[in-house]
RNA sequence: GGGCGCGUAGCUCAGUUGGUUAGAGCGCAGCCCUGAUAAGGCUGAGGUCCCAAGUUCGAGUCUUGGCGCGCCCA
């Protein structure tokens, strides 16, 4: 016996017992157990920051991270599943400054920065129960309990160690970066914080000239024109940019009738700048930007042209490198000179863009590009020439202005004041020494900072930890072409055009709560080494520091220890300098961005090298062949993860060598020239889900629901399913619960209602696969059998009433066809990593299992005697259908699989004892499909066979007639014979469904239809190429039944098109085309039309109200409460002598169908009636049970 | 401002290498079927496939240029 199944489904429910089952038999232990020895499908966990509640968008991620693990599993593969925490970062910060109700970074120092990471630490699991609940409720298998946590010491001390490898390779190094900066409170803001920042403000718009200079140096007549609005950066000028495709014009300006000066604008804006200054200008030439670059030019501040006006470097590619430095000659000015620049448009001000590099990241990136036209020179050169030229090297930052945002004496006029203070004094000043060449007010965005209104932020360049991630570019992008990426486009477009534009990686936060930079440094010399881990900090001479941990650890036992490689501890110790006798090393104050901590994860969840036995893991767990997150990730975890790996792990074979020291590094051989791609294989960009109003999900907004709810509500499978089955992972989808809702009839509860339909009747007739099978099948199956444990075909083969498929009904052939057909294109879908696809076929078979295989055969199960070979084919079959199909669904919706499985596989046993069948769906393998059970004549034969009763409904729709009442017969009009004679032997199939007594065929339909033909375009374009038009034309004009009989006749037909040539068409060549004609009951489809005969005969009339009457008294046993066995008495009453006629004349028929014993034509005593008109005759129906 | 993606029915979305009648689900209207079905079937209304130009015998699909939306970066 099946356990009964519930009419009315409750899916959550039903997900809280499979959970609990999954727990007490530890299931996902087994499944990997079993997999012990089986090649590994690599699974990296993308940690999640437990700073917040879980929304709808995680429940995707985590369930597309969920399927393919199950499903390769399933396939026969070992997948480990780790989880993963991330926890350091600016987001931990804000949120414990939120709790403290403080903002700035000197509130903090306040605070303590010692219990200040101690919240922090405690912060980051204040949502972790909520998330590792979900991950649970969602289904979603996944080590817990094993879980890498990026705060951990062991996973700090692999990521020092990987930065020791880079510091020791060079490339690890400090620079400038220009960060938008709260000078007030003495810190950077991050992207996000500035945007919330933007204010619309009033600020001055000066239009300045920089007067050439000639060869000599002198100042001549000609100024270039710049526009800036924030003149507090005049000065600190370093260049005036140019686009170098731009044309330029110099103007003669006559406002003034005494002086000459002209000035250099680009063409297009010469008329915009004199309707401004409301002047007229006179063009003398146009110059292109080009010819412009290299020009000297008097910077509008003394401040740094004193000593620096003659500067000069050498540029790179001079010739020979170790010539005497005073015989090279190719050399250029450090400083105010012209330069050419790719984002200088005319879109407004002049054409010529002041630089201050120190302000603006761009002008700073204009900086490094002119660096970097000049040769370096090595610090061993420098000493050995002195200092002579390190000054001359290439151009330095400058910068006038002090972190606290005033001018410092380098500046003297403004020393100590605040810059935006100075903008009018600068511009007056400018006037005054003629400088000035236009003044306007301008109103634009400008960001403040979000915790001091008041307080305008700046740009400006703080010293920074760099990744020299430029100079594997190459390498970069030779990893990411090995990558397959899913949708496809992230290859070549957002995450290629990153790569790109890649610049070196600024890694260093001037935060507190991250993984310090594990850097020391020479309090004298300034020189730095990076140490690998704690206990090699403990083996420096002279350790000293160690003390203020123990005294910590000592006051409060209960600190972690993981803490004690965090700051403050950290930054305690130090050291002898090796460098400088009597110095000490300490450590420099920077944390590191969090997502390197992320990206480190392929080596550090595993504590390598540092833990022992992380080498084999390590090495056995590398690369991913699978990871998924959101596509925010992409220069998130997705950049650092393949940056970091192409650096520590090598490059392709023969690829450009820019580390000749790689093998001197403490990683495996091995993983040096770990082949492309690394470290992940595939990966699946997820869309962003919006909220329900297609904004972005935002919890003040309540625009979508929490995932609780929706799992109480419909179930974690729903809304799996809803994700998988509706759209391709990739597009951004909006958070609909109408939607989630909607898609339970189509699949889930369509699947439901058939096991439904199976365990009633299995029950009723006694049908117990397990006893057909002698009750033990391992037993008779060798141990090995695969037939076993999974429940397929082989399994069953040895019971008695289990028959050939060969010798069973077409429909059951048909249906097992399906089956495995769509077995096999579910996996082709899904080893394509294509979800959606695989669920659309999952789709389809349900349907056609449950609105054809079941209702076309619902006779058989009806049937009376209970061990036809028909009724135990059709339960066999099904059967085997159901379990077949609870494995397909198993990776994707694996709590209702659970709950099929659990039944129909529970009658071998319940629990562990279970004959060798698998105790769990999720411990059996994957159903590939069987090559020989797959019929596609068959497929493709029923699909007509389907069609033709649409459309037979279709016409007994248009003429009114409903399919109670039986017609003499339907005439199928075939656009081609190939199936007829098949279709001729199934006509009962098509009989029954659309109740009429004879089925006809016939290709000369020409009575009721009209043929067209049309060329077939996709197999004669390439063909006819520019007669196709023609073709088309003359085919529609042709008399297309004598065409069809020249084709069958001669097999071809000649066509002939007006500019004279001809071609051969054959069978292929061309499709026919039915058409109804008017006044006949007929509907037409693709392949045929079906005409029904509507003539009704008294005898179809009457066996029409007859089964109106079986249908009336079915009702009324569903009414009254009836079981499907119980057997019943009946009273019809009626006046209406048809009616009572077509009663008499069906009365066995009647009392079969509803399981009567007796029929009689009057009131049973006792008994309620219901009256009821049927086709205008007034009938009282009696029915009650007999016990 | 730049990069990427998207734009198809009232709504949510499919649409294969370009092939001539553009689909599904929901919703709406009507009919039908039903002792597994909170299901199912048939029909109808509803489309400038964002716009324009181009390539082609043929464009929802390819190219270019616009417009609108989203994301990322400035």
């Amino acid at each position: 016996m099946f356990q009964p199944v519930d009419g009315n489904v409750n899916f959550p429910q039903q997900e809280l017992a499979v959970g609990k089952f999954w727990k007490a038999r530890k299931i996902y232990d087994q499944s990997l157990a079993q997999r012990s020895q089986a090649p590994s499908f690599v699974f990296y966990e993308g940690p999640p920051t437990a700073n917040g509640m879980p929304h709808p968008g995680h429940c995707l991620t985590r369930a597309i991270k969920d399927l393919f693990p199950r499903y390769k599993t399933m396939r026969g593969y070992r997948c480990e599943r780790k989880a993963g925490w991330d926890t350091h970062g600016l987001p931990v910060e804000v949120e414990v400054c939120k709790e403290l109700g403080i903002h700035s970074k000197e509130e903090i120092e306040a605070y303590g920065v010692e219990p200040f990471i101690h919240m922090c630490q405690q912060s980051v699991w204040r949502y972790m129960r909520e998330w590792e609940r979900l991950t649970e409720r969602l289904g979603f298998w996944i080590h817990l309990d094993e879980a890498y946590v990026t705060y951990h010491e062991s996973y700090v001390e692999s990521v020092w160690w990987s930065l020791k490898n880079l510091f020791d390779r060079g490339l690890l190094y400090q620079g400038h970066k220009i960060v938008w900066w709260w000078a007030q409170g003495g810190t950077a803001l991050s992207a996000g914080e500035v945007g919330q920042g933007y204010r619309q403000v009033t600020d001055p718009s000066v239009y300045v000239k920089f007067p050439l200079l000639d060869k000599a140096g002198k100042v001549t007549d000609t100024s270039l024109l710049v526009w800036t609005t924030t003149p507090w950066t005049l000065p600190s000028n370093q260049f005036a940019a140019v686009n170098p495709d731009l044309e330029y014009s110099v103007v003669v300006d006559h406002h003034d009738g005494t002086t000459t000066q002209r000035l250099i604008i680009a063409s297009a804006l010469v008329e915009t700048i004199a309707a401004k200054v409301k002047r007229e200008f006179t063009v003398e030439k146009s110059l292109s930007g080009g010819e412009l670059l290299g020009h000297r030019y008097r910077p509008p501040f003394e401040c740094y042209y004193e000593t620096l006006a003659e500067a000069a470097g050498i540029l790179k590619g001079s010739p020979d490198e170790y010539a005497d430095p005073d015989d090279i000659d190719e050399t250029e000015h450090l400083y105010w000179r012209v330069v050419g620049a790719d984002f200088v448009t005319t879109d407004s001000g002049t054409g010529v863009v002041h630089q201050a590099p120190a302000f603006g990241d761009v002008d700073f990136d204009v900086l490094v590009a002119e660096r970097d036209r000049f040769r370096p020179i090595a610090l061993k050169d420098v000493t050995a020439q002195g200092t002579r030229f390190q000054a001359l090297n290439r151009p330095e930052l400058l910068c006038a202005v002090g972190p606290d945002g005033k001018f410092t004496a380098e500046a003297p006029q403004f020393e100590g004041r605040w810059v935006k203070d100075c903008d009018k004094d600068i511009i007056r000043d400018l006037k005054q020494r003629g400088l000035l060449y236009h003044q306007e007010q301008c109103v634009h965005d400008y960001p403040f900072c979000w915790r001091a209104e008041e307080d305008p932020l700046i740009q400006y360049p703080r010293e920074s930890w760099f990744i020299r991630t430029t100079e594997f570019k190459d390498q970069l992008l030779a990893n990411n072409a090995k990558i397959n990426w899913l949708p496809e486009h992230i290859q070549e477009g957002r995450f290629g055009n990153f790569l790109e534009s890649n610049v070196d990686w600024a890694l260093s936060r001037e935060r507190y709560w991250g993984t310090p930079l594990p850097i020391w440094k020479c309090e004298q010399s300034g020189e730095m080494e990076a140490v690998a881990n704690y206990d090699e900090l403990l083996t420096k001479p002279g350790v000293r520091g160690t003390e203020v941990w123990d005294a910590a650890k000592k006051k409060n036992p209960e600190l972690p220890d993981d803490l004690k490689v965090h700051k403050p501890y950290i930054d305690a110790i130090t050291y002898d300098s090796p460098f400088t006798q009597g110095a000490r090393m300490r450590r420099v104050p920077e944390v590191i961005d969090c997502w390197y901590d992320s990206g480190a994860m392929p080596f550090a969840q595993w504590g390598y090298p540092n833990t022992p036995g992380s080498d084999k893991q390590f090495q056995s767990q590398f690369p991913a062949d699978f990871i998924s997150e959101a596509i925010d990730q992409t220069r998130g975890w997705f950049y650092s993860q393949l940056a970091i790996s192409t650096l520590l792990f090598g490059k392709e074979q023969g690829a450009g060598s820019t580390e000749q020291e790689a093998s001197e590094l403490p990683a495996p051989r091995s993983l040096l020239h770990a082949p492309y791609p690394h470290p992940f294989r595939n990966c699946i960009v997820l869309g962003l889900m919006l909220g329900e109003d297609g904004q972005k999900m935002s919890k003040s907004k309540r625009n979508y629901r929490e995932p609780n709810e929706v799992f109480d509500r419909y179930g974690a499978d729903t809304l799996r399913w809803y994700f998988f089955a509706n759209q391709p992972p990739w597009t951004s989808i909006r958070y609909s619960e109408q939607a989630i809702k909607d898609s339970i009839p189509e699949f889930l509860l369509r699947l439901w209602n058939v096991y439904s339909f199976f365990v009633i009747y299995a029950n009723i007739d006694g049908f117990d696969p397990a006893k057909e099978a002698g009750s033990r099948p391992a037993s008779r199956v060798p141990r090995q059998g695969a037939g076993s444990k999974e429940l397929d075909a082989a399994a069953f083969a040895s019971a008695k009433s289990y028959r050939p498929i060969a010798e069973r009904s077409e429909l059951d052939r048909w249906i097992l066809s399906e089956l495995n057909r769509t077995a096999a294109a579910v996996v082709e879908r899904m080893d394509a990593y294509d979800n959606f696809a695989a669920c659309q076929h999952l789709t389809e078979f349900v349907d056609a299992l449950s609105n054809w295989y079941v209702r076309r055969s619902r006779d058989r199960f009806w049937a009376a005697d209970k061990r036809s070979v028909e009724k135990l084919d059709a339960y066999w079959t099904l059967y085997e259908c159901l379990v077949t199909t609870a494995r397909l669904i198993a990776p994707f919706v694996p709590f209702l699989a659970e709950t099929l499985w659990q039944n129909l596989a529970g009658v071998f046993g319940q629990g562990a004892n279970r004959s060798g069948v698998a105790e769990s769906v999720h411990l059996c393998g994957y159903p590939t499909g069987v090559a020989d059970a797959v019929d596609a004549a068959l497929s493709e034969r029923m699909n007509l066979v389907r069609e033709i009763a649409s459309l037979g409904r279709n016409a007994r729709n248009a003429a009114s007639l409903k399919v109670r009442q039986p017609l003499a017969k339907v005439e199928v009009v075939l656009a081609d014979t190939t199936h007829q004679k098949w279709l001729e032997e199934h006509a009962g199939l098509i009989a029954e469904e659309l109740n009429v007594k004879a089925v006809e065929y016939t290709t000369h339909g020409e009575e009721y239809i009209g043929y067209s033909v049309v060329p077939n375009f996709k197999r004669l374009g390439p063909r006819l190429g520019k007669n196709m038009p023609a073709a088309k034309k003359l085919l529609g004009e042709i008399d297309a039944v004598k065409l069809l009989a020249d084709l069958k006749s001669a097999g071809k037909v000649q066509l002939r098109f007006p500019d004279g040539t001809s071609t051969e068409l054959d069978n292929e060549d061309i499709e026919v085309r039915l058409a109804a004609k008017e006044g006949w009951a007929a509907a037409q489809g693709k392949a045929c039309v079906v005409v029904l005969a509507t003539d009704l005969t008294p005898e179809l009339i009457a066996e029409g109200l007859a089964r109106d009457v079986i249908r009336l008294i079915q009702d009324q046993r569903k009414a009254i409460g009836c079981e499907y066995t119980d057997r019943i008495e009946i009273g019809l009453a009626t006046n209406s002598q048809e009616l009572a006629d077509a009663i008499e004349h069906f009365r066995d028929y009647i009392t079969q169908e509803t399981l009567a014993i007796k029929i009689v034509d009057r009131p049973l005593p006792g008994v309620e009636s219901v009256c009821i008109n049927v086709s205008g005759n007034e009938l009282a129906i009696y029915v009650q049970a007999v016990k």
